[in-house]
DNA sequence: ATTTGTGCAAATCGTTTGCATCTGA
DNA sequence: TCAGATGCAAACGATTTGCACAAAT
């Protein structure tokens, strides 16, 4: 089984479409290295979508590519904990990211394991209890499960 | 305690609420073995309870007690599989389980990683969506995350 | 006698971490 | 220059699995 091996390549120079992505990080307090813009480009691309690390992954290259596995975890948590990003968390197995960031809550569909968006004008959440002594409140995550 | 009265191990000899146990294992067409008697007291021994394997684990007496922490997973999956147990999910890395299978929502404060449940009559979800073509309702999560 | 469950250890899966090296500001 | 990122391999924690043995029906 081939290793992953990570490389300087050329053709993996900033994009004309990235100034958007350079901003973005930037604005996040983030450098918009190499590799995180391959994943910006990649998440961001086309619409609204969930992935996993391990599809991000594949996604770019996979193995023998762009990046090492771990860059993809770790750019992941840091794009999350900096609000570019949402975690989803939907099976205690792996975790979810949703490039959407607005509230909004979610299908998931057990059998095939995906998720769907379902906007938040149309679902709301009703008589939302006090919340304990001493707590802020910090999302509310609504996932009907279906299959 | 009663000194006069010959000991019993509690970890072999059935106690007397464990025909409530039994006849719920058997309606969920499950064997009522030792190791579940035990976990289903520890388990619902104390009102609505929220753990996770390992917690659970530890409660009937860790290691080199009465059973193997492989069948404390295989148990409460199977008994979540069979509706005896719900299970919920909140962060990608391990499972909870909860008493409560009725339907009903959670608060899971972040920082001290604890589940609290919201009664399902206080807190509920308005604008139910359609479902995909072909799919069904199976449960409805919602979980609010507080710190 | 069959079927089902358990013990045990090894394997697997997703994810994180330590450390050397590299890179963007 | 120098904090911040990445590569890489090893470590990790949670969970599952394979197989021999034991227990329930």
């Amino acid at each position: 089984m081939d290793k992953m091996r990570p490389q300087v390549d050329p053709k993996t120079a900033p994009a004309k479409g990235d100034e958007l992505y350079i901003d973005r990080l930037r604005g996040a307090g983030l450098r918009p290295t190499k590799q995180r813009l391959i994943l910006m480009n990649a998440m961001f691309g086309s619409g609204d979508r969930h992935f996993t690390a391990e599809e991000l992954f594949r996604e770019v290259g996979g193995a023998g590519a762009s990046m090492v596995l771990a860059t993809v975890y770790n750019t992941l948590n840091v794009l999350a904990d900096h609000g570019v990003l949402r975690r989803v968390s939907v099976d205690g197995q792996r975790s979810w990211f949703d490039t959407n960031i607005n509230p909004h809550h979610h299908f998931y569909v057990d059998d095939d394991q995906q998720l769907i968006d379902i906007d938040s004008s149309k679902l709301k959440v009703v008589g939302m209890p006090e919340l304990p002594e001493g707590r802020a409140l910090e999302q509310v995550d609504v996932i009907i499960r279906i299959r």
